[in-house]
DNA sequence: TTGCTCCTCACGTCACGTGAGGTGGC
DNA sequence: TTGCTCCTCACGTCACGTGAGGTGGC
């Protein structure tokens, strides 16, 4: 799949989903001859995580170590230490997090009081 | 009040309410003689203001007009079509602002469906 | 006078956006 | 060959953060 299908798919921007392959956060699993970037359907699950986890305010070097961790736990040949590992590394940004969350339910109802306020000034 | 027990008050850094400063959004009420920023009750009230508008994820500029709409309505000595200017921009903000909190609810749902996977597997 | 708060540059950073100029591929 | 998609620089932008060096004010 081209990048472009992919910023379809995924409603980000060609720069953004290029960014992250940069980053070595979603890097293409293979490219054309002709150098143009080709992506399977698993890495437009990552990018679609990715835009879930957004939100949520982590920087790019974390979600990269967050999908890791992750990846780590998932795959069944990781030596038990690197698990244990992954583990107390969900469990950091697990409790990040909740404190995300418990901000992200505030600024809904911050947002939706303005919104009102807007509604009954607006002409 | 100096800008100190500003950034106390409002959870603001020192560095943001200097750069709302800088970019006209809210220009403290005075300066000290020796140059320091002064801020009123009301300048407070506005940063507050701000604060809460942030996760519509309007720019500062737009933000200052936002705010420059709503003061103008507010204003007993405004002219009527300064007032009707205003209430049309305020319109165009309503209609982002709906978007805005549709978007951060779905982030919501989100969020939380992340933060419950990485509750599944931390340790 | 000491200590804490504040000031203004000036440069850095994070996550991209915006062209410029060129090439791939059906 | 045409037209659309993609490529890599390189520089810009937005909203701040980070010191550096200096001063205000109780």
């Amino acid at each position: 799949m081209q990048i472009g299908q992919v910023a379809t798919r995924t409603e980000l921007s060609l720069k953004t989903i290029r960014h992250y392959d940069e980053v070595g956060l979603v890097t293409p699993s293979a490219r054309s001859s002709g150098g143009f970037r080709l992506y399977t359907e698993d890495d437009v699950q990552r990018l679609l995580v990715i835009r879930r986890m957004k939100p949520l305010g982590f920087s790019l070097e974390e979600m990269r170590e967050l999908l890791a961790a992750l990846d780590t736990i998932a795959g069944a040949d990781a030596a038990p230490d690197a698990v244990a590992g992954a583990r107390t590394v969900l469990a950091g940004f697990y409790e990040r997090a909740e404190d995300s969350c418990a901000r992200l339910r505030t600024q809904v109802t911050y947002a939706e009081e303005l919104t009102s306020i807007l509604k009954t000034h607006a002409g």
